[in-house]
RNA sequence: GGGCGCUUAGCUCAGUUGGCUAGAGCACCUCGUUUACACCGAGGGGGUCGGGGGUUCGAAUCCCUCAGCGCCCACCA
């Protein structure tokens, strides 16, 4: 025997996966002519160690790919990381500050020195789990979010839109974090309820309320709803003196729609700079804005005598100042929403700040020949069909977004990440000069100062954005500055031959950062979807439920630990069986323990065969089926190899595994093999071993290959490119698969006789049918498992139980005890036949129902009468005893 | 405030467009050392599909409604 008993995954896996590379199959070749699948693989964040989200989806898109393959298309997975801009940023910043230093002490070459060393770590541990999880990528294409060409491609993007007239510079207020110093985008942004006061203060002849006094002192404006009746004397535009914070101001009233007449008073004052409701409402009227807070989250000169203080310590103090004034009307106990960042955990403090967006509603993108907004185009390839959401229901979620979708600020103020391509100079005589280009300008004239690179960075989804085809770029293409982006484009083969690509797998929970900016900025840039079909998957939370949290390291489950313990195929299958797209699940060790001894029943399917078959390469040109059993195995794997094809083709990944693991152990070990023992057709289970090997290649590859290269039997090369099985040369005769069928009901029956109602050894008889005849041997085999002694011809001297045509000669009180279980059956027998026929009864049903569906129950109705009918005898026969 | 999801066996969950007596894994009970496997084999128990109403010949599946849990978006002066 080449097989050990048991199967030990490590012992394999690592020799499969280099075999696999060293083939070569994974490199997919633009000049076949075969069909193309491709999936751009969702760079990991270069943030240390893949996690069990990364197996989860490299398993999904490893199945995709390998099937694809198997169909006879040219597959290609490029794979490639992530620099993931802001969160590496937070990881950089948090091990400086345990240094004791910050970015500002080490400056921006050594601190982009140091992350380039970290995310060069990472990414090598990174790719080497890749590899481990068993992805069948073609790393010959792997590509790296801050790679040259795609560094190139961002600049492309960015000029592109800046001289569409997308992209645009601007004051606008912005989500900032004071501890990162940057701003994050709306997305980034998560909220959390914080319990804090919520003050009344006496203004002017108003009262107002708010949850921040510390960014009061700059208010001079007060606001309320024009058809507010309570303040239907003050007209906008009046103003009125009044006691504040440090002294007399003069207010302004304004009226706007904005305001809640339902909130507390109805009356606000308003803080533009620091606050997005606010700035809409100074927009709209041309109030002015003035700056209260600064970028590090402390007050400015306005305060007075609180500057430089930081807000939480100003507050207490202000509202005590107000007190004093007689100004503090109520204090209330009240529970709000506090935006903080994702990253980085920093409270947010809206700033208003000189930024870089993307206008979503200016209609300057040609599409499908209609000039229309990116909002437009974005919605458009969604309902027009060109790119299809798994599940459905997300495609609602998508426009929601859309709808409330504002201008993409882009910019970052940290510095780890693409520089924004645009450049500044100065004059002597003070005028400024703004170069925006793909190249750093190189001109320098008199008077002028030499160009300066604009200092901030790009929001990283600016570049994921174009993932799809910038990591088809001709690499040294685009190294060529002398060539057009039009002409890149023409000279890239793996551009033309792979893009679109077919399905875009990912998480749901970055739908809107990421699949939608794909939409928006491929469709400008390239005029092509970057996908026609996307399929989002759920995440997976930790055992109890809840989420896997760096807070709590108990809960997460590192895939470096699993593959160890259980193997990789063992894992890949957990992580899919019993799924739904788009929907959350637990992780689960019983499972996993499940799939793992999974994986180890293929092997021992294989040990079997092994024993059976020696070394012999089984020659497949004089496959005969035989038995009953041939047939009906046959029948049943030509149903599957079509069933798994389907479903795989509609993401119904759970769905396609669970069916394949009841025929491998159901069908084929359980009921195929044990037949065998009895009379075994060599050739054909060595058909039906490779067969099984090769449905179950996308989900357990690892096993499956390591069966395939140790047995003889199995065929030469690799597995991994041996095609989807193709059994339309083998036909099976259906009234032998409906004889196998009778003697898996007879042994079934036999058991539960000897097994359930504990009868001693006995025998089993059989008459009229001549195919029991032809099969006691094999039934006298399954059957023994049982305790059946033996099975003959003929009629048993005692009495008997019946299962058709079969007698069991069992003792009376084993017979009284069966006669009760007939019984029972019986009348669940009954029930069954008068459900259909008040069924049938039902003129509406014949009338209404479809035709097939009448037929069917029909049919039904006879089969179960005849069932009955023989039910009867038998319990006939005990009534003669 | 707007929207989405979940509720099916003791536990964790499948159930494609409404159509056989609603399934799986684990757990549980009984038996079993049969020349692939105890990471095993045979048999068994267990659910009126969250409640109520409706549509339909027919509902776990579609609609309405209520309840509990979870999530997203917006607002939060």
């Amino acid at each position: 025997m080449k097989l050990p008993k048991a199967y030990t995954p490590q012992d394999y896996e690592d020799d499969i996966y280099a075999l696999w590379e060293k083939s070569g199959v994974f490199f997919a070749d633009p000049t076949t002519k075969k069909e193309r699948f491709t999936i751009s693989m969702p760079p990991p964040n270069e943030t240390g160690t893949l996690s069990l989200g990364h197996a989860l989806f490299l398993t999904l898109q490893d199945i995709m790919i390998r099937h694809a393959r198997q169909m006879g298309k040219d597959a290609l997975w490029v794979p490639g990381t992530d620099h993931a801009a802001l969160a590496v940023n937070a990881i950089i910043e948090k091990k400086l500050a345990e240094e004791g230093t910050n970015k500002h002490q080490i400056g921006r070459e050594e601190f982009l020195k140091r992350t380039r060393e970290f995310v060069g770590g990472s990414r090598e541990t990174m790719l080497k789990q890749m590899r481990a999880m068993g992805a069948s990528a073609d790393w010959s294409r792997l590509r790296y979010t801050l790679d040259d060409a795609l560094n190139r491609m961002v600049n492309e993007t960015f000029v592109a839109m800046y001289n569409s007239g997308l992209i645009y510079r601007g004051h606008r207020i912005v989500n900032w974090d004071p501890n990162l110093e940057t701003n994050v985008s709306d997305d980034e942004m998560q909220y959390v309820e914080e319990k804090t006061t919520f003050y009344t203060f006496k203004y002017g002849p108003f009262e107002i309320s708010t949850a921040r006094p510390e960014t009061k002192f700059g208010d001079k404006y007060v606001v309320m709803h024009p058809d507010d009746e309570r303040y239907k004397q003050f007209k906008h535009g009046d103003t009125f003196e009044c006691e504040w914070i440090n002294g007399p101001i003069t207010a302004t009233i304004i009226k706007d729609e904005a305001i809640d007449m339902n909130f507390g008073t109805g009356v606000m004052t308003i803080t533009p700079w620091h606050d997005h409701t606010d700035f809409e409402i100074a927009e709209r009227h041309g109030l002015d804005k003035e700056q209260i807070i600064d970028l590090k989250g402390a007050l400015m000169p306005i305060a007075g005598e609180f500057e430089g203080l930081p807000i939480e310590t100003a507050r207490g103090r202000i509202v005590e100042k107000l007190r004093k004034k007689g100004l503090v009307v109520k204090e209330e106990e009240y529970v709000h929403n506090v935006a903080i960042n994702e990253r980085g955990k920093g409270k947010i403090e809206p700033q208003i700040r000189l930024q870089w967006f993307v206008d979503v509603n200016k209609p300057s993108v040609d599409w499908k020949g209609k000039n229309r907004s990116l909002k437009e185009v974005m919605k458009d390839v969604i309902t027009s069909g060109d790119i299809t959401i798994t599940p459905k229901r997300f495609e609602k979620i998508y426009f929601q977004w859309i709808d409330n979708l504002r201008d993409w600020c882009i910019t970052r103020q940290i510095w780890w990440g693409h520089r924004v391509p645009v450049w500044y100079r100065k004059h002597v005589d003070g005028s400024e000069e703004t170069f925006v280009g793909v190249q750093a300008p190189t001109d320098s004239s008199e008077g002028w100062n030499e160009w300066e690179q604009d200092p901030d960075t790009l929001d990283t989804w600016f570049s994921s954005a174009l993932w799809t085809w910038s990591t088809l770029i001709d690499q040294e293409k685009a190294a060529d500055y002398s060539l057009s982006l039009g002409e890149i484009f023409d000279q890239s083969p793996d551009f033309k031959a792979y893009h679109p690509t077919n399905v875009m797998e990912t998480g749901w929970d970055i739908l809107f950062f990421w699949v939608a900016r794909m939409v928006l900025s491929t469709t400008f840039m390239t005029g092509q979807v970057p996908f026609k079909k996307v399929y989002l998957h759920g995440m997976v939370r930790a055992e109890d439920g809840k989420k896997m949290s760096k807070s709590r390291p108990e809960s997460i489950i590192d895939p470096l630990e699993v593959i160890p313990q259980y193997g990789t195929d063992a894992l890949r299958m957990a992580l899919i069986w019993g799924t739904s797209p788009g929907l959350d699940f637990n992780w689960s060790t019983p499972k996993i323990e499940a799939t793992r001894n999974f994986a180890n029943k293929l092997w021992n399917i294989a040990r079997y065969s092994e024993g059976i078959l020696g070394d012999q390469m089984p020659d497949f040109a004089n496959l005969k089926l035989v038995s009953a059993a041939d047939h009906w195995v046959v029948a049943k794997l030509q149903k599957i190899t079509s069933s798994v094809a389907k479903d795989i083709d509609a993401f119904r990944f759970s769905e396609a595994f669970d069916s394949l693991y009841h025929f491998v152990w159901d069908d084929v070990a359980d009921w195929y093999i044990e037949a065998s023992k009895s009379s075994s057709n060599p050739i054909l289970l060595a058909y039906v071993l490779q067969s099984i090997l090769k449905l179950i290649h996308p989900f357990a590859p690892f096993v499956s290959e390591t069966i395939w290269q140790t047995l003889d039997i199995t065929g030469d090369g690799v597995l991994i490119s041996e095609p989807w099985p193709d059994h339309s040369a083998i036909k099976s005769n259906s009234g032998l698969v409906d004889e196998f069928e009778t003697i898996r009901t007879i042994v079934t029956e036999a058991r539960f006789i000897t097994s359930r109602l504990n009868a001693q050894k006995c025998t089993l008889y059989y008459r009229n049918a001549k195919f029991l005849g032809e099969n006691a041997e094999l039934i006298a085999k399954l059957a023994k498992l049982a305790g059946v002694k033996e099975v003959e011809s003929g009629q048993g001297m005692h009495l008997t139980s019946v299962t058709y045509d079969c007698w069991l000669d069992i003792d009376s009180n084993t017979a009284k005890q069966y006669a009760e279980k007939l019984k029972a059956d019986r009348i669940a027998k009954q029930g069954v036949i008068d459900r259909l026929e008040a069924r049938l009864a039902n003129a509406d049903y014949i009338k209404k129902a479809p035709k097939e569906m009448v037929s069917q129950t029909k049919d039904q109705l006879e089969t179960e009468k005849e069932l009955l009918a023989k039910l009867d005898l038998e319990i006939g026969a005990f009534n003669r005893g």
